[in-house]
DNA sequence: CCGCTACATGTCAATAGCGACATGTCGAGT
DNA sequence: ACTCGACATGTCGCTATTGACATGTAGCGG
């Protein structure tokens, strides 16, 4: 259940509504940490009303209610974010992907490597572009999320993407001998 | 839906039993690809039984049953494995955890990110020994799942390490001015 | 031979999450 | 005036997943 958990951190950089909050996951958070749609941000944004974690501010035009989080919900973030990290729960497709790869012909496996690689170089130049973009705003507050995010997919695709060259290596040294 | 070709993939790179399949889940891929436990790895075995994607080979001491898989079913993981590779759906709850990092005063946000790089040194002390353990054995075939794991591991440890890092020095540097 | 641990598989109720469907509004362009 | 796309929120049924509970066996040390 890191839901809540993930719109509390979200409302707390800045009050947004539900819609709003919806892009957010189509954008960096739903790529990288934690997705979901808004048929499961509304409904949970309802419990966390009732549960007194956030507060509508603010309704605007076309029914838009704002959120933001009320001290409880602040503190019950800040807790959970200071809490020992157990055992975390993963769930990635494409890493799934990568981790069955050695039961493929290592023909077919070059194929899915080659393709992984491409992508990752694709990710590594987007995300430079948007390093740049957002130059030396401070960490914390509003721009430090982008910023958070951006440098650690750029990290997490350059990984992979020398990960899979490895691979790649590694096979075709292989197939030779 | 992406047990079922976890299991395939596991299977297909040799035949095992429902428990060791579990254990193999809290080893390697629960921790990087795609958790899942007993309670739905038995399941969803005789299901794949059923569709005739994989087959009882052996039946051993208390019960355990030897699955293996069967053409079809290495038909299906490989038609997986090679299609596109569509819009993949990420949880990570350790992931979150670093991205919602910003909404934290930056004392509380710098303690957090010392644990993670004190966390990822440990991993990739871990796996650093795996792999000279591993040594030169061939990528594909049994060996090769767990060699592309621990290097795969390895390289994701090192990444957030890093980032977590830089993050620190950021955060410290602002701190300071 | 007793007790403990690891082996081994299962059910079932509750919850979480997704896809399909539903509804309505505001603003821009034609 | 009209249409269309983006804004904005929701329900509902189906499937996936989890946690609690249940059951029994083989082997080992004392």
């Amino acid at each position: 259940m890191s839901l809540p958990h993930a719109l509390l951190g979200l409302l707390s950089v800045h009050p947004r509504s539900g819609y709003e909050l919806t892009k957010a996951f189509e954008r960096d958070l739903g790529r990288y940490a934690w997705q979901a749609g808004h048929t499961s941000i509304y409904p949970e944004l309802n419990r966390m009303a009732e549960a007194g974690l956030v507060e509508v501010t603010h309704e605007g035009a076309r029914g838009a209610r704002t959120y933001d989080v009320t001290p409880a919900g602040r503190e019950e973030l800040r807790t959970w974010l200071l809490s020992p990290p157990k055992q975390a729960k993963v769930r990635n497709e494409q890493v799934l992907r990568m981790f069955l790869l050695s039961a493929l012909e290592p023909a077919d496996a070059l194929v899915v490597l080659h393709r992984i690689a491409e992508a990752t170089d694709q990710g590594v130049t987007e995300l430079r572009k948007v390093r740049e973009d957002h130059g030396e705003a401070p960490m914390t507050g509003a721009e430090g999320f982008g910023q958070l995010a951006a440098e650690f997919g750029l990290r997490q695709y350059a990984a992979v993407g020398e990960w899979a060259r490895w691979a790649i290596d590694r096979l075709e040294r292989e197939q030779g001998a």
